[in-house]
RNA sequence: GGGUCGUUAACUCAGUCGGUAGAGUAUCUGCCUUUUAAGCAGAGAGUCGUUGGUUCGAAUCCAACACGACCCA
């Protein structure tokens, strides 16, 4: 199929040479249009039914030909450009006879100009009467048909660039992720914060716990990893002296794939001096919903049916209660640690021969609550041994000042005030790393220049993560994480 | 990694009991100067994902593989 050229495309190239031998070029670049569309269609009030296409404003469009009715001598032809849609309709004894001949020969898929003044049909759609058509750019290939459109998932992620021609929904959802990201960034710009760009090749792969892709600089001779997370250059950072940091920017994990998870995919992060983790809970409130108000013009949003409620205050329940309020399980059982690993047993949750009661809890969380929690909630007082870089809570060292936030049953964000004591940290470091001394895919080495820049002071501070994918899929109800990643990863054709 | 489903024309899809493939859109030809998924008449277009197997005969049954979707780990 791809080696031989089919019928349709050897058509598109016979009349593409054919165009090219009366001396129309197929590729033409001097043609400027005088507005976008969408400023057509704003001047539409003042078009009316008795506007006679014979005067006024005369304006150029170009656009790619969307749809064609072509009649013997006169032709109604739709164009999309960036700013939306309008008809187009070309009159053989207007354009003239040899300018029409060279429009007939043009094809659906074909980005062309026109010129001409705007009137209105006997139908009442707005349509620009063209004195002037213009080939700009020939199309060798064929639009999928207009009526159902391209609905083939594998070729619209391939293909992207024709899923975004044909499906305008597929436009609106990365716009809205172009605001989104926007607006994230002005939110915390008007927060003091400075937007920082860290190594996405780092020496040692740290921040969190994760296989790393691995790469090679020929000229250092060295093994590279991209980051699986910015944390620990971000910390360096307030140890600087910047006080209030973010980076929106791409992580990677080389680790499977899912409606949930690209390989490569965009993380906020973001740091505050002389905050908690209770402070964060304010701002991402705050800044989730504000965020959601702005895109989808409410807060009450629809995610795949499911009504969610982004309206603050958001619900706050510790570990333990969200266990015992949406599983279940009672609060004499939830503080006994033997009590807790045997729950977990029994639910079937295999635990490896070194974990505890505070692994043995977050897991049961996993698996009994998450996907319960639709409304936006808050999880805090996690297990200090699955948190190896959030600090120990003053009251109770077992847990951690960190949270958690789930929506629609994900996690859309991970918080903790966080870790400055250097020793504690390199200790905790050095237990983790030897916890998982058998996986040597995941990285196994202490980064010591981290340890060393918290010896110099870290200031206290609060850092959050914010998976964008994931907040994007929330706001433009997309089923995966590929409907709203341009490019997803997927394997080689063929 | 495991399970389920899918892969047929450029696109969206049918295809009965195993008998060598069909529709709509798109394309091409003709007619058509206000159409809206324009219309009418006609035509062309396929390695049925790939490779094997069973069979006189495979899009169809079987196996393996590739790619994808969903679920599970």
């Amino acid at each position: 199929m791809n080696n031989e050229l089919n019928q349709v495309l050897q058509q598109r190239r016979q009349k593409a040479a054919e165009l090219a031998e009366q001396g129309v070029p197929l590729y033409a670049n001097d043609f400027a249009p005088s507005h976008p569309v969408k400023e057509l269609l704003e001047c539409s009030v003042k078009i009316t039914e008795d506007t006679s296409p014979d005067q006024g404003q005369i304006f150029t469009v170009a656009g790619r030909i969307m749809a064609m009715r072509k009649f013997g001598k006169a032709s109604f032809v739709q164009i999309q450009d960036e700013t939306g849609n309008i008809q187009v309709y070309v009159k053989k004894d207007v354009v003239g006879e040899e300018p029409y001949g060279i429009f007939k020969k043009m094809d659906l898929g074909d980005i062309a100009g026109f010129s001409g003044r705007l009137f209105r049909t006997k139908t009442g759609e707005l349509t620009l009467q063209t004195t002037l058509v213009k080939v700009i750019t020939k199309s060798l290939r064929p639009l999928p048909e207009k009526f159902h459109g391209l609905t083939d998932v594998e070729t619209r992620y391939r293909q992207r660039y024709v899923d975004l021609i044909v499906n305008p929904e597929v436009r609106d959802t990365f716009r809205k992720r172009v605001e989104i990201i926007r607006m994230v960034r002005d939110f915390l710009t008007n927060r003091g914060f400075l937007e920082v760009e860290t190594p996405m090749m780092q020496p040692i792969a740290g921040g969190a716990t994760a296989k790393p892709f691995k790469t090679h600089h020929n000229a250092l001779g060295m093994d590279l990893y991209l980051r699986i997370a910015p944390e620990l250059y971000l910390k360096r950072l307030l140890v600087g002296g910047f006080e209030r940091v973010f980076e929106i920017n791409r992580n990677f994990r080389n680790e499977g794939l899912s409606t949930r998870h690209n390989p490569e995919f965009t993380m906020l992060e973001f740091y505050q001096a002389y905050a908690t983790y209770s402070d964060l809970m304010d701002l991402t409130e705050e800044m989730v919903s504000w965020i959601a108000d702005q895109v989808c013009g409410a807060m009450v949003i629809t995610y795949q049916e499911a009504e969610v409620d982004l309206s603050p205050p958001w619900q706050r329940y510790t570990m333990d209660e969200a266990l015992e309020k949406v599983a279940g399980i009672s609060r004499e059982l939830l503080s006994d640690p033997a009590a807790v690993m045997l729950l977990a047993k029994d639910k079937g949750i295999k635990l490896e021969a070194k974990a505890g009661p505070g692994k043995a809890k977050t897991e049961l969380f996993e698996l009994l609550v998450e996907e319960k929690l639709i409304n936006p909630t808050f999880i805090t007082s996690y297990p200090t041994e699955v948190s190896p870089l959030a600090r120990r809570n003053e009251q109770n060292p077992e847990v951690t000042d960190r949270f958690e936030l789930f929506i629609t049953g994900r996690e859309i964000a991970n918080a903790f005030s966080e870790l400055n004591d250097p020793i504690d940290q390199k200790d905790r470091l050095a237990r983790q790393i030897a916890e998982r001394g058998d996986d040597d895919e995941v990285f196994p080495v202490l980064d010591e220049d981290y340890v060393r820049a918290l010896e110099y002071g870290m200031p206290p501070a609060a850092g959050e993560g914010i998976g964008i994918d994931r907040l994007v899929m929330l706001l433009t109800d997309s089923p995966s994480i590929r409907d709203v990643i341009l490019f997803p990863h997927l394997r080689p054709e063929k």
